[in-house]
DNA sequence: CTTTATCTTTACGTTAACGTCAATATATTT
DNA sequence: AAATATATTGACGTTAACGTAAAGATAAAG
């Protein structure tokens, strides 16, 4: 539901990660949950955020490319200055992934060639 | 050339790494160059193993993982159980894999989104 | 055959990304 | 309200992946 909340170890439950990380990545300006007290909450978009920090993890970004990444999404496009920065970074990060997709491709098809050699080997020992 | 020879500087250098980061990958078993003297010479497997290492560096593998990896390449397929460890070690690669390429195909696409609305708004500031 | 430049080994330093206490503070249960 | 559980805030510890500086060995140049 777009309006359900999360305590901490909640959110941290749903998406796999320690609490301890939450607030690592809160330390690190990646998030920023509102308080009720000195509790945490997190809403829909704070886990929304959360999961394109997880995806960007995936793909092997560090943190702080992940930061630079989201700000990307919410940067002032008012501004000429900043909106040339932003063009160029999202210009570098496009070429970089598609890098990664071509070395990935080329990984796979290797690791193919040894499932088949592997289920081949082992349907010899089998008769 | 298939028979070039390198000195660690040189392979480095081709590499763009550092003669540091070679040694380092020695004592880590992930290459094992030869030696003249204590000299060490690298032949172009010795250069072919450390582009995969660093192929799987841009996908994000950590060094342990990319030691498995090239322990994928080479083990001995003559043992039934190491056989089936192997499967086993390359399918769950593969589904990693897969995912991650999905990962970077949605980044890759919100991406895009970002470039196009960056140039539409560069656009109207020139007219 | 010295001088100079490279390479090697050893060892300590560094950064990223958290883990793991310990001491409080705040809820929650009884 | 007292006891118990849970969350927060330092603070120190840890692992990965090298960087860097020091001291000795060896090769290349003069």
């Amino acid at each position: 539901m777009k309006d359900t909340l999360y305590t901490a170890t909640e959110l941290a439950d749903v998406l796999g990660v320690s609490a301890r990380t939450l607030r690592f990545y809160e330390t690190k300006k990646l998030i920023n949950p509102r308080r009720v007290g000195n509790r945490r909450i997190y809403n829909y978009q704070d886990s929304a955020r959360m999961k394109l920090i997880l995806r960007g993890k995936r793909i092997g970004f560090s943190l702080d490319e992940i930061k630079q990444f989201l700000d990307l999404y919410d940067a002032d496009p008012t501004q000429v200055e900043q909106l040339k920065l932003l063009r160029d970074g999202v210009e570098q990060r496009i070429s970089q992934l598609i890098q990664q997709k071509k070395d990935i491709s080329q990984t796979l098809s290797e690791l193919k060639a040894i499932q088949l050699a592997t289920s081949e080997a082992l349907e010899q020992k089998n008769s």
